[in-house]
DNA sequence: AATTATTTGTGCGTATGTATC
DNA sequence: AGATACATACGCACAAATAAT
C-alpha cells in the first residue's frame, strides 16, 4: 500500500488518464477502459473510478455514452451540444484596424460553430498576464493572440509554454515574438514598407523622410522596406529624415516629437508614415506649415482604415488585409484544432491603394 | 414513495435547490443545509445528496468549505476559481463607436474578474437568432446587448424570456425594443438631436436640412429632438428637408439616395447629420458640389468618433458618451449580477463638442 | 425476435479521515 | 476534547442503453 501518499486516489486516477491522453496513446474519440476494468486494473473501487471520470467529464476531457463507453474528446462528434470557444486576445479593441480584424476572426467563428472570448492588453505586458491567466479557468479550445510590445521580450512566455502543454493551439497574427517559435498569420510589413518607398522613388522623390514606431515590430519591419527600396535605387537614408516614435508619444502627440517633426518635414519631398492614423496628424501639421499635400509634399502611408478616406485628400497606402487577415487566422486555428493542420506560416502580401496624396515631383523641383 | 417520478432523485433535489435560491429564501453567501441533515430530510442518502451538491458546486451556484458547511455563490468571495462569464451581443464590430463602447465594457469586466463573450448580429434578426442560442450553451451570468433593429418588432423574444425565466440579468444598451421591458443604459438621443438642431439655430440658420436614418431607433429620437427644436423656435420643419436612409442605403451610397440629398442640400444653410460617417460622405459630395464647410454650408453632427477630427473640417458633433457608456453598462450589469442592484435605466445626456463645421448666418444670407 | 453480456446511470449503506469551531 | 461538517473510499444492487449472439 501506498500510505506516503498525499494525493488522494481519484486524483491520481486522473492525472494518469490526462497523460495517456497528453501522450497520444488514446486519441481524439477512442474509447477508455470500462469503470470495472480500471477499477480492477487499478485496485479502487469503480466509485472511485467513477469520480475521477466525473470530474475529468466536467472539464472536458472525456464524454460519456450510456450503454457503449466513455470516450476521449468532448462530445459524440466534434460539434455536438458544447460550442466550442476560442479566446482572442488583441491590444487594443477600439484602434482602428483592430475592429476590422477581430470582425474577421467573429465571422469565420461564428460559421465554424466558435465562440468568441475578447479581452485586449492595452499593450501592456502586465495585462497580456492578466489575460492569459483568466483564459486558464475557460478550458479554451485555441487562441488567437496579437503580441503586446512585439519588438520587446515577453515576460508572459510561461504562460505561452503552458497553453502548449495543454495542447491548446496558439496563433499569433500582426506579429509575433522572437523568441517564442509558433504559427503567425501576419502582413509582410517589410514588403509594405518596400513598395510604399519604392512607389515614391518611382515617381522622382529622393529626399524621402520615415516616420516609424519604435515599440511594435511592424515599424521596424516596415523600416527594413523602407530601407531595401533605398538600397536597391542606390539612394542614401539620412539619419535626420527618420524620426522613431513610441505608444506613448502617439498619445500626447504635440509637446514631445513636434520638433523633430517639422524640422523633418522640412526637408523632404516625400514622407512614408507608419500609419493612417500618424498620417492624418501629420496632414494638420504639413496644413499648419502653409504645406499641401501633394503639391508640396507627398505622403504615403499603410493599413487603408476608415481614416484613409476620411480627410479631403485621399490617402495613398498600403492596404493592410485586415477583415482578412482576422478570417485567415480563424480558418488556420480551427484547421489547428480539428487536427487537419499542425502549424501555420502565413505572410499575407499587402498592396499598394493608389489615391491623392502622392505626385510625380516636377522637373524643376528636382534640380 | 414517488414511484411515478421520472427524474431521478438527485435532478430533484438540484431543482429545488436553485429554486430556493432564485427565490431569495436563499442569497448570496448564505449557508446551506449541510448534507446529512438534507438527506435525512429529503429521505435520501447522503451519497445522494452529495451527488446533487457536486454539480451544483460545478456549474457555480454553490461553493463548499472544508468543515465549515456548502454556501450559496461562487467562491469564498466573489473572486473565487470560476471566472464568470458575461455575454455581449452588438450589432456590428468595426463600426466606428462600437469598438469603444466595446472597450469600455471590457476594461470595467476584468477589473471585476468577469469575462467577455463577444458576438454580433450584422444588424440582423436572423443572426441575433444564432447568437442568442450559443450563449444558452455556455452558462453566461449576464448579458449586455445592443438591439438589432431596434426600430422594428423583434422576432427573438422568446429567447430573451428564456434568459430571463433563468434568472440571467439582461442590460441593454444604445437603445431597447419596445415591447420588451427591461434595464437600459442608453444616451438621451432625442435631447442629443435637440441641442444639435438648437444649435443652429441659435446661430441664425432657418432653412435647416436633416438627414436620418430610419431603421434604427436612434434615428427617430434624434428626429424628435430635430422636432422639437423647431417647435420651440416657431419654425416650420419642410417635408424637403428631411432625408430617411437605411443601412442598405448607407452602404451603396451614390446610386439610391444621391439625387434626393443634393437637392436637400441646395436648400438649405445648416444640415444636422445622422452622425459622422455620413457627415464624411456629405462633406464629400459638397465639395463636388462647389459649396464649403461652414462658410456656404454648416454641418451638425452627431457621435463624435475618429471620423469628426479627421478631416480638414473639424466637425462640430454631439460626443456620444461612447466608451463611458459602455462602462456605465458594465458597472450597472455586475451591480445586478451580485444583486446590488435589480434594475437600471440611465439615460446619459450627451454634450455639443463645438469645432469647426459650423458658423454663424450673415446678415446677408439671412435676408 | 429474444437473450445475454457489457457498460454506464442511479441509489443506498458504511467507514474513516480531516478541517473547523 | 468533542461535535459537526465536508472529503475520500469501498461495496452492493438495480435500471437503462447498447451491441452481439
Amino acid at each position: 500500500m501506498f500510505k506516503g501518499d498525499q494525493k488522494p486516489k481519484y486524483q491520481r486516477l486522473k492525472e494518469y488518464i490526462i497523460e495517456t491522453i497528453q501522450q497520444k496513446q488514446l486519441k481524439f474519440g477512442d474509447r477508455i477502459f470500462s469503470e470495472n476494468e480500471l477499477a480492477e486494473r487499478f485496485g479502487i473501487s469503480r466509485h472511485t473510478v467513477r469520480q475521477a471520470i466525473g470530474e475529468l467529464v466536467n472539464e472536458g476531457w472525456l464524454y460519456r455514452l450510456h450503454g457503449k463507453g466513455t470516450f476521449v474528446g468532448n462530445g459524440p462528434y466534434g460539434r455536438g451540444k458544447k460550442m466550442r470557444t476560442i479566446g482572442v486576445i488583441t491590444t487594443y479593441l477600439n484602434d482602428y484596424i483592430f475592429p476590422a480584424i477581430i470582425c474577421g476572426i467573429n465571422s469565420v467563428l461564428l460559421e465554424h460553430g466558435y465562440d468568441m472570448l475578447l479581452s485586449c492588453t492595452y499593450n501592456q505586458h502586465r495585462m497580456e498576464r492578466l489575460c492569459l491567466e483568466n483564459l486558464r479557468n475557460h478550458s479554451i479550445a485555441g487562441l488567437i493572440i496579437e503580441p503586446t510590445k512585439s519588438a520587446l521580450p515577453n515576460p508572459n512566455l510561461d504562460l505561452y509554454q503552458e497553453l502548449r502543454r495543454k495542447d491548446v493551439p496558439i496563433l499569433f497574427i500582426h506579429g509575433c515574438y522572437e523568441n517564442f517559435d509558433g504559427s503567425y498569420v501576419v502582413e509582410d510589413d517589410t514588403w509594405a514598407g518596400y513598395i510604399a518607398t519604392k512607389h515614391l522613388i518611382e515617381l522622382g522623390h529622393t529626399r524621402i523622410g520615415g516616420v516609424f514606431k519604435k515599440d511594435d515590430i511592424q515599424g521596424h519591419y516596415r523600416f527594413a522596406g523602407f530601407k531595401k527600396a533605398h538600397e536597391e535605387a542606390g539612394l542614401e537614408i539620412a539619419p535626420s529624415r527618420v524620426l522613431w516614435f513610441d505608444t506613448e508619444q502617439a498619445l500626447n502627440f504635440e509637446s514631445s516629437i513636434m520638433g523633430d517633426l517639422i524640422c523633418l518635414l522640412k526637408g523632404c519631398s516625400g514622407i512614408v508614415c507608419y500609419n493612417d492614423q500618424m498620417a492624418i496628424k501629420i496632414l494638420d501639421v504639413l496644413r499648419g506649415m502653409g504645406l499641401s499635400v501633394p503639391e508640396d509634399v507627398s505622403l504615403v502611408s499603410f493599413d487603408d482604415s476608415q481614416l484613409a478616406v476620411a480627410s479631403e485628400v485621399k490617402l495613398t497606402t498600403v492596404a493592410h488585409p485586415q477583415e482578412r487577415l482576422g478570417q485567415q487566422a480563424a480558418k488556420a486555428l480551427i484547421d489547428m484544432i480539428e487536427g487537419r493542420q499542425k502549424r501555420c506560416s502565413i505572410k499575407m502580401r499587402p498592396e499598394l491603394i493608389v489615391r491623392g496624396s502622392v505626385k510625380k515631383v516636377s522637373e524643376m523641383a528636382k534640380v
